[in-house]
DNA sequence: TTGCCCATGTAATTTGTTACATGATTTA
DNA sequence: TAAATCATGTAACAAATTACATGGGCAA
């Protein structure tokens, strides 16, 4: 077990494989479909919760890349229950990829709404308003989520990482929320109607004030009506 | 050739199709190579450049569909230089599919510090303040190609989408940067060590207050030592 | 006894990337 | 005249999804 195994290329696995890797890193051994539920309430909120069946597909790949073990129960035949655990080189594989700098790169956004607005000029007004709407209850539908699974996360102590991501993302959506109140306002602004229709909120303002450079303070961008 | 030609599906392309027919939308003709220039200075920002590769296969396709037409000039040989304009259908294809709210997902976000910051127990607490702090500059990168993007965008005047677009991101990315610092004072308390390293800014604070549910303003989570 | 959750997997397909091939036009 | 940029495409592949197949255990 030495030569030419299957390792080909040691340190150069797609993202998925190194979440799945890292769902493993807490203490305790779990199945994909435990895997799975616990990528869709933590994982999900600032990166991404694979399909099952791309679970079941990692877990076989580090298996075999003796990253991780597993241990089935149940019946001795095919499809029965298997528990995985990472291994001391998957552990050491994983501290790798974590902390290697050039491995980071920028986060990935891809943000419908924003694709809809740049080509705002093939839809109603409204019909606009009514999209950024609908971005901000899915915001609050998140939001929510977030905060029920942080509070999941505060029961176990040595979650501590986790939820900090989970405390991040909470901020994150709130954030959200604050782009989509400003961007309302700018919509407003370019349709030429400055602040008439503006039904509830009562200018809250002063949005993301930074030591770096400070955002456009004065004087609106579109409103150039003829 | 009229029967059954190949137009299987009509409304239910994936969205980069839609992306490109959008940069299509906007007046005058262009090819693929400069659509392919143009996302990478709007479309990146908020949602996605696609590959020029993918972009000639999306321009074909969307031709195929009758939604863009394409006029070749110099050479009658293969491998012309086409200039791409949309259809009245696929304007108003588009118009439909920009509208349509069961189309609009939520965004997207693959945060690969998160994902680090998350399995923090792999990495020593240098090594992850490390990270942010390059997450930051590359923030501070991207925020000043936004910047830069939006005087070319403010030069033209039917630029008005997207300029707002492009404000939205540039406050994202503001945002952004004050997530990092929070992250960093929330790393510092779980760390156990509350407050003294801190380089520079005075506790510039108070990051996102919202009418909905206000950010849990005292008590940091973590801060268990032993 | 029907339906839901647990649990694992295969197959087909789509989406998107990188690497490669080719050549014209512009700029130094 | 060499290099960069403009310009279009093909081929091979990777990543990920959906749909499907299978079956045990449990609760209404």
């Amino acid at each position: 077990m030495t030569s030419s195994h299957k390792q080909s290329k040691k340190q150069d696995l797609p993202p998925t494989a190194w979440a799945v890797l890292g769902l493993l890193s807490f203490p305790g051994e779990r199945t994909g479909y435990e895997l799975k539920k616990w990528a869709d309430s933590s994982l999900r909120f600032f990166y991404w919760s694979p399909a099952i069946s791309q679970i079941y597909a990692e877990l076989r790949r580090l298996e075999e890349l003796g990253y991780a073990t597993s241990a089935r129960s149940g019946p001795e035949e095919a499809r029965a229950k298997r528990r995985y655990a990472i291994t001391a080189a998957g552990r050491e594989a994983l501290a790798g990829w974590a902390g290697d700098t050039a491995e980071a790169g920028p986060p990935v956004l891809k943000h419908g709404l924003l694709l809809r607005v740049w080509m705002g000029h093939l839809s109603e007004p409204e019909r606009l308003r009514a999209l950024v709407g609908e971005h901000v209850e899915r915001t609050l539908a998140e939001l929510a989520a977030v905060r029920e699974a942080m509070e999941h996360a505060a029961e176990v102590p040595e979650w501590g990482f986790p939820a900090l991501a989970l405390r991040w993302s909470e901020r994150q959506h709130l954030a959200e929320l604050d782009l989509a109140r400003a961007l309302l306002a700018d919509l407003d602004d370019l349709a030429g109607l400055p602040g008439v229709d503006a039904p509830g909120a009562p200018e809250a303002a002063a949005p993301a004030r930074g030591a770096v450079g400070e955002a456009p303070p004065a004087g609106r961008p579109g409103a150039r009506r003829p």
